[in-house]
DNA sequence: ATAGATGCAAAGAGTTTGCATAGGT
DNA sequence: ACCTATGCAAACTCTTTGCATCTAT
């Protein structure tokens, strides 16, 4: 079974606390002000681990390696600011999207991404 | 001044016959029919000079690797097959972005990704 | 003949894995 | 005491780069 460590703890006060999909170099940094000294591989380890156990869920934005944030959350979608390079959650869809899909496609699911300035970079 | 060789040809034509994105290792595999022998690091050299001349324009998916298309193309989104793992062009879009971005953030671009079934693997 | 392009192999960058040890339980 | 989780370093994968050779001009 798992094990309650200072390492685990750290990285799931990172991504408590960002309330936001978080890099793993981001949530290393954030964990590591918790734990100096943490590796780089603990974070990976756990992050996987904390994906395989339904808690996290990846966020992949086209060509950016991939974040995470808590998983189950409703149907939305991610905006991206060009300045400081964070990922926001964005409530709602556009919906219409039958609507693009060639004849003969099936349509299983979509993902959009927005991409422009957050509020504290505008 | 750039030179016609056999394998930029081969490459080139790659792109033009699938007229759709192709990932590095596809153009590689349908250049190389051409010109056995190419090989994967001259594909490279060449995509990223044909991005550099404006001819071709890279493709990010989430989470995957880039691929590439002719540069120029009209506002369009991408579809991607589940299957066969193929990405196609899909004009047109669902509009209606703005609405979403939360208060103070300034939208400039988005990204949207169709996935499902081509008509082939439906 | 000259200089850019190619192919191979080595170098980088990011992520994963093996192993000895620290540390939860 | 046991046995999982950690930290380090090596292994991997994908892309880029160095270098000797080839080849288009």
């Amino acid at each position: 079974m798992e094990r309650r460590t200072r390492q685990r703890d750290a990285i799931e006060a990172a991504f408590s606390k960002a309330a936001r999909p978080l890099a793993v170099q981001e949530a290393h940094k954030l964990a590591a002000k918790a734990v100096p000294g943490l590796g780089i591989a603990t974070v990976y380890r756990n992050i996987n681990a904390l994906v395989e156990e339904g808690v996290l869920e990846p966020v992949e934005l086209p060509g950016e390696s991939p974040r995470y944030e808590a998983s189950g959350l409703a149907h939305h979608h991610h905006f991206r600011c060009n300045a400081c390079e964070k990922v926001f959650d964005v409530p709602g869809c556009p919906g219409a999207m039958k609507a693009l899909v060639p004849r003969g496609f099936r349509l299983d699911s979509h993902e959009l991404v927005l991409y422009g300035r957050c509020a504290q970079c505008a």
